[in-house]
RNA sequence: GCCCUGGUAGCUCAGCUGGAUAGAGCAACCGCCUCCUAAGCGGUAGGUCGCAGGUUCAAAUCCUGCCCAGGGCACCA
């Protein structure tokens, strides 16, 4: 309907152009907007305002040829002009209601955008390190890249949903080490845990299996495996320098065949209980990428002899740098450490090329905030290699803040200390969680009220919008109850009975729905869904509340049920995008 | 010090590709169930849009500076 009335106004504009009313060659945008206020109209236009400066004309003598020189068309009933300058337009009866015809025709796919405008995107997200259970920090993450991919999808765009996985690296080892220890003492080695070990119960589980696949077989005596180690933080000494020599040890002891057999004991069963997770936070994947894959693939090497073959590589105090400050990073970065070892950026940077060479229009990163200034140096690798940085959009998102009423929690991984996804998820509902989480922008931080998101109030967004789904269908199973019938065919026939303010406002909110998708979409804001849900289910429990839907009236009982039918969809099609259930009952 | 993000009603936040009287929820106060689920609805009250300049017919929105708050500035991942 927006697209109809920029249509109209652009050939307004033309022809006063070729009457010489305006200057030849005059551009303008055509911005329409749909009004705030019913009595400025349904759809409101700055054009002549826009106009003025350029023809060097008062707004609203503009305003009045412009008027005179709009095309007929049904959909318009009348145009005004007011204010300074503004056009506005009022829809006929009969094309205001066309948003409700389309809800019912188009169904689960009202909404939906143009796909074959739509772009091939890939969407990497949560990407948590495998070093244990996912928490409520990456829940964020999870439920707005979650949100996004569907939203992209409703927008008409395909997407990938990506997982990257960091199953290489000293985390990672770390980790094993750790099994290996707790594995150790379930034997009944009296070994020393390391200050910067994963504490985790889970991490005792892994060794328990270990015990029961391993048998003693990978056990060494608690006075080799702690001899001669540099003191940890506790004992006064470097914590990481402990770890690693640490992590050193156990590999000598175990041998490399043992190790990586703990290695991947503790990566596949803390990625499967992530894979677990997402899938019942309702968050599917396409694609589980594994970094160690290209450490063994040679793509790491081939991306750094890239960036070498584009002379932006220089040895320095040992190691090898990448000049990403000619590309507007800070400073230039490490790519292979001193000791031979590449860094986490140079398996990013082969990664990131592995990305664009498949044939992504555009992907999309979902990173925490604290990870914005690894931006700059990414990008600059991709420029550098001769790829356009442009194609990268890195979203970032702040943290979560629990809390328990007023209670604010603190947690961390590595002490074991934190609340898990799994248990926010048992606590408060999927439903619940995913709302909370994307109703924020995600430049905002959330403050995540556990009590709030439980309960089962009228304080509580979630079931606002849940109800309105409900009370729809509670209509219908009145309307059997009553031996009544729904007759949509005619209902579409009797829509101009449709005539009070919040008959109207209900079929302006439905109307609004594709736009707000397409807006969404490209602003890459799944909030927006949710504020425009609360105004949905508002709209309807207004109208609930001020009108009889099963009236005796049969013709203006089927028009009703046409209306909520079609906001029903809506409320669906809007609550699927956020990965929110829309019950029939409550 | 440099970079990023916030600063809008008592609280939590929308609105920010400039547009007509700045919105919502919660909290406060006053009302509404012989009627399709009151997990609902209506009303009242509540704001120098952090501060100061600038651009514009028009600024919460764009630009500059400053003040607060959080985060980031590794041969860690």
């Amino acid at each position: 309907m927006k697209q109809l009335i920029q249509d109209l106004l652009r050939t307004a504009v033309a022809r006063l152009a070729e009457q010489g009313a305006l200057p030849a060659g005059t551009q303008v945008d055509i911005q329409v907007d749909r009004t705030r206020d019913k009595a400025h109209g349904d759809f409101a236009a700055n054009t002549a305002l826009m106009l003025a400066k350029p023809a060097r004309r008062k707004p609203r003598e503009i305003a009045d040829e412009l008027v005179a020189a709009l095309p007929d068309s049904t959909a318009v009933e009348r145009v005004e002009i007011a204010g300074p300058g503004f056009i506005n337009f009022f829809l006929s009866a009969d094309a205001a209601f066309q948003p409700v015809r389309d809800a019912l025709e188009h169904g689960a796919e009202y909404g939906r955008g143009d796909t074959a405008a739509g772009q091939n995107l890939l969407v990497e997200f949560v990407s948590a390190n495998p070093t244990g259970p996912l928490h409520v920090g990456h829940g964020r993450g999870a439920a707005f890249g979650g949100a996004l991919c569907n939203l992209l999808a409703a927008a008409g765009h395909q997407v990938q949903r990506e997982y990257y996985v960091n199953d290489a690296g000293r985390q990672m080892d770390i980790l094993a080490a750790s099994v290996w220890l707790r594995y150790l003492d379930k034997l009944g080695e009296a070994v020393r845990f390391p200050d910067n070990g994963y504490r985790g119960d889970y991490v005792r589980a892994i060794a328990e299996a270990l015990v029961t696949s391993e048998g003693d077989s990978l056990r060494h005596p608690a006075a080799t495996v702690g001899a001669d180690l540099p003191d940890d933080a506790e004992q006064g000494g470097d914590k990481e320098r402990h770890i690693d020599a640490l992590v050193t040890r156990c590999r000598e002891l175990l041998g490399e065949d043992a190790y990586r057999r703990v290695f991947d004991r503790a990566l596949n069963t803390v990625l499967d209980d992530i894979r677990d997770d997402l899938a019942g936070f309702g968050v599917h994947y396409d694609s589980w990428f594994s970094e160690r894959s290209l450490t063994e693939s040679g793509a790491v090497d081939q991306g750094l002899e890239r960036l070498e073959a584009a002379g932006q590589l220089y040895r320095q105090d040992g190691a090898i740098w990448f000049r990403s400050s000619d590309y507007g990073d800070e400073k230039d970065r490490v790519v292979r450490r001193d000791n031979g070892a590449i860094t986490y950026f140079a398996s990013d940077i082969a990664y990131h090329l592995n990305k664009l060479a498949r044939g992504f229009d555009q992907i999309i990163n979902i990173w925490g905030a604290d990870h914005h200034g690894y931006v700059p140096r990414v990008k600059a690798a991709l420029s550098a290699c001769g790829a356009d940085p442009e194609r990268l959009d890195v979203r970032l998102v702040q943290f979560a803040i629990l809390y328990r009423g007023s209670e604010r929690m603190q947690m961390s991984t590595r002490s074991g200390q934190f609340v898990t996804l799994r248990e926010l998820r048992d606590e408060v509902g999927t439903d619940a969680a995913r709302f909370f989480y994307v109703m924020r922008k995600p430049e905002q931080h959330l403050d995540f009220d556990l009590e709030l998101a439980k309960s089962q109030s009228a304080d509580n967004p979630v079931y606002y919008i849940q109800y309105a789904h409900a009370r729809i269908c509670s209509v219908f199973r009145q309307l059997q109850e009553k031996g009544l019938h729904y007759d949509e065919e005619q209902g579409r026939q009797q829509l101009m009975r449709l005539d009070n303010d919040h008959e109207q406002s209900l079929v302006t909110a439905i109307g609004q729905y594709p736009e707000l998708i397409a807006n969404a979409a490209r602003a890459r804001e799944p909030h927006q869904v949710a504020h425009f849900l609360r105004d949905l289910a508002n709209a309807l429990h207004t109208y609930y509340n001020a009108h009889q839907f099963l009236v005796d009236d049969e013709a203006l009982r089927n028009a009703r049920l046409c209306l909520i039918t079609a906001a029903r969809q809506v409320l669906r099609n809007g609550l699927d995008v956020l990965g929110v259930s829309a019950p029939e009952a409550m």
